[in-house]
DNA sequence: ATATGGATGCAA
DNA sequence: TGCATCCATATT
């Protein structure tokens, strides 16, 4: 399991050595997993697209926090982002995370997404922010769940070997910096939502 | 192209 | 208190 060192991190180094690592989401019969594809760095003070880039507020707090806690918020009032805190405490940082490849319970998340789990592809479970949120069950109620405590609901578990190569863009669907390099996807997956 | 619709932050 | 904005998605 990625301890709170992993995620005390340089928010794009984070963001880079998580493509290919595993999330698990919840517990019992309705966990879940998947691997990553496709994962933004969203930085402090000099970033403008980040909601941290305007320094504290309300919701941008939790990015000036501990690392290794998901930041989770709702985006055009019906989509949540699952985002994990970076950096020391006291500096802020996040990733998005933003694709993801079923790896367990992928019966599940189809059905959580409404789909048909035999006739949807891959790519229809859990390709964008708010797609995976949806096939994780992950709601406002996980902001600030701590990664891989005793009995996580959220955990994130590494793949040595995954045989990853990692390619480096621009952000997606921001308005801000939409130039700088931040998003970091696993090259040729058919599941990245772009 | 367009409808959807809650939370947030800032101006007033 | 009002309102523009928002790291999206499904549907036409």
């Amino acid at each position: 399991m990625l301890t709170p060192e992993f995620f005390a991190r340089d928010t794009l180094t984070v963001a880079h050595d998580l493509i290919g690592a595993e999330i698990i989401a919840g517990t019992g019969p309705d966990a879940v997993a998947g691997r990553i594809v496709e994962a933004e760095a969203y930085l402090g003070q000099a970033d403008p697209a980040s909601h941290a880039g305007r320094g504290w507020t309300p919701r941008s707090a939790i990015m000036f926090g501990p690392p290794a806690v998901a930041y989770v918020y709702m985006i055009y009032g019906m989509h949540h982002c699952l985002n994990f805190v970076t950096e020391p405490e006291g500096t802020p940082g996040a990733v998005l995370i933003r694709a993801l490849v079923p790896v367990s319970g992928r019966e599940i998340m189809a059905r959580r997404r409404g789909l048909d789990p035999a006739a949807c592809r891959d790519q229809d479970i859990a390709s964008g922010p708010g797609r995976l949120c949806q096939a994780l069950g992950i709601d406002l109620s996980w902001n600030g769940v701590p990664l891989g405590s005793s009995a996580p609901r959220l955990a994130v578990r590494s793949v040595s070997g995954n045989g990853v190569r990692v390619e480096r863009t621009p952000r997606i669907g921001i308005r801000k910096a939409v130039d700088l390099p931040y998003r970091f996807v696993a090259a040729g997956s058919p599941c990245l939502t772009d």
